[in-house]
DNA sequence: TTTATTTAAGATAAAATTGTCTTAAATAAA
DNA sequence: TTTATTTAAGACAATTTTATCTTAAATAAA
């Protein structure tokens, strides 16, 4: 469904966002260990969302990788996914056409349209803060 | 969402089925002329199609490929998705965890829960001969 | 100011997917 | 039987994705 790349990225922001509710900074040694991603992939995946504003970041001694808490609610699941992995997977056509719509469908399109439609409305309606809160509360987890 | 191959698959056999309906037999390059795709990528995934029975073909001159004509409601596009792309679109977890269930859940299960259902039951529900009446008639096409 | 720590960035490598090419096998017609 | 045509199968190559490695830049503490 996503790339790798996408999933990464989403587990280590809801990582990151977990104990920024603690007002802890996470070192991308630490996120990696708690999402079991490969180290320097996951760097470049995250050193990424931080340039598109997702995540912020301090480098140096005592540095590493946080999210404002007051942005947590507004940050949503689709931010992520089109960061990383850009929006085709909602507007591209299901077969590869490079062009479809209704007026000149693929046959598949029509059965497409509302599975994609309630993908995006999930994206869009689940927030980091959701996520974080569900992983703290040991109601969820990124490894085993 | 698909692979490229199962995506190229997926058309041909449309493709194949619209022309079965008029008694034809299609050979490979005159499949791929009407489906827009490389030539040898695609008659090594309808070779797949072929071992698994979802399509017949018959070797030497005058031959070609064709499916059964009274196979082909039966025939749905869950059996092509799976025979290329295997099951891990339906049973995966959202997020790449080995294992992901309702007892230990990533953060995102529930909400990939209702979609990857509607997914499944679209591509249970839809038969190749549904797709190819639609092209067969002008309602859709393969390529533009 | 020096050192250690950490992210940033980009080159390089490995693996997976996509795509091509060659040869073999089947089969129909001449 | 020979030849031409077509699918079958597998080796090979290109591209994309995934992953690693190296160096630079930032910054905090000593």
């Amino acid at each position: 469904m996503f790339s790798k790349a996408t999933e990464y990225g989403i587990k280590a922001i809801i990582y990151i966002a977990s104990q920024s509710m603690l007002e802890r900074r996470v070192k991308i040694g630490e996120v990696v260990e708690h999402i079991d991603s490969p180290v320097a992939f996951t760097a470049k995946i995250v050193g990424a969302l931080v340039k598109v504003g997702i995540v912020q970041s301090i480098t140096g001694p005592y540095g590493g990788f946080y999210i404002d808490r007051h942005r947590m609610d507004q940050i949503k699941m689709i931010d992520i996914v089109t960061a990383i992995d850009g929006d085709s997977i909602f507007n591209g056509c299901g077969l590869g056409l490079k062009e479809c719509d209704d007026e000149q469908p693929c046959p598949m399109h029509y059965k497409f349209v509302q599975i994609r439609a309630d993908l995006k409305d999930m994206l869009n309606s689940t927030s980091i803060l959701e996520l974080a809160e569900g992983l703290k509360s040991g109601k969820s987890i990124l490894m085993r």
